[in-house]
DNA sequence: GTCTATAAAAGGATAGAC
DNA sequence: GTCTATCCTTTTATAGAC
């Protein structure tokens, strides 16, 4: 592991416990502590807490490739697959968080209620990343998927079920409230690619 | 309006604070100014913050019928429009609150990440009875859904779909994320009605 | 059951030396 | 760029009189 600068330590440890905690749970003592840093080193870096969360929104948005597509997608070739492999991961995460997996960015989403302008648009930013990518395997899909199907809407859906599965497991601590969610949309790709076979 | 006791005091103004601040970002102090009550009155009903919440979530789930259903079904007879009512009420609170809006049992359930089992049974028993109206919509569907369609995860679908497009329209400050996560749904709902008509 | 005063702790942030 | 010490505010909660 290469050395880490105090900003790449700050970050790492604020991903992790943003996403544990939530932000306003999460003190810039709990912060230091895990970084074995001082106040002084994490305000020179960040002049506000804020700032910290910026960062971690923006380490997201730049990690999606590395941190969360490429991981889900190594083996997977069929575009409608790489969308459920994408659900899949996530499977995994709920499971080996004991259902207690939340989506870092949806929590955030709803926990900050009053969110800087930039802290919104991040989040946003993060949200559209995730469905452009989903779009992309729609759109790789063809003629699977039947002609007039609003290819954006159907992605921003994806997005949709699997922070709706998301919330409902951890609430329930059940992954099947998950699995029920993607086996729906499931259902709705399967009777989209039957309309796309017999037309009309 | 009736004379309010303290305890219905507090448990109105936390269910607004709550929802417009969030649980962490709402103070004792907050309740108090909003009340015009004193700390002794408060402490003297909830012996601490997470007994207000308890309060709020009981209040959540006692009320359903009358908060959520009732307006929402009150001129709607055929059962699936009404689960299409119920999620054009959300989306009217959406518009009303300029896209802010946030349910308030969803955004609990991602901002509390280490819940007292208390709280945790009533945020699931508060979707646990949102999704059964729904269930009893689609019963009350009959033969319009295909026999073979699970109708109870069919109806936290629905649930996944409104949750998710509260979240997505939110965080771009846009209905149009809402009115497509419905759309999306009402696109299942006919192909499944599609597919009950014609067998195989 | 409500009042005032206050404890006790945690939180974000700053100052100034090194 | 990092260290220690500390300020100031907010926050939950309590004590004890009325």
């Amino acid at each position: 592991m290469a050395p880490q600068s105090a900003r790449d330590k700050i970050i790492h440890a604020a991903m992790e416990l943003f996403w544990l905690k939530g932000y306003n749970s999460t003190s810039i003592a709990d912060l230091l502590s895990r970084t074995q840093l001082n106040s002084g080193s994490l305000y020179h870096v960040f002049p506000s807490k804020q700032d910290v969360l910026i960062g971690v929104l923006e380490a997201y948005r730049d990690g999606i490739e590395e941190m969360l597509l490429q991981p889900a997608w190594g083996h997977v070739d069929d575009p409608i697959e790489k969308i459920f492999a994408l659900l899949q991961g996530y499977r995994t995460m709920i499971v080996d968080t004991d259902c207690t997996y939340g989506c870092p960015i949806g929590s955030l989403a709803l926990e900050l209620h009053e969110p800087d302008p930039r802290v919104r648009d991040l989040l946003a930013e993060n949200f559209e990343n995730w469905t452009r990518a989903v779009e992309g395997c729609i759109g790789a899909a063809g003629k699977r998927i039947p002609r007039g199907v609003d290819k954006k809407a159907l992605a921003q859906f994806v997005l949709t079920a699997m922070e709706g599965g998301v919330m409902q497991a951890r609430t329930h601590r059940d992954v099947s409230y998950f699995d029920r969610a993607v086996k729906q949309l499931r259902e709705h790709f399967e009777l989209l690619e039957k309309a796309a076979k017999t037309p009309a």
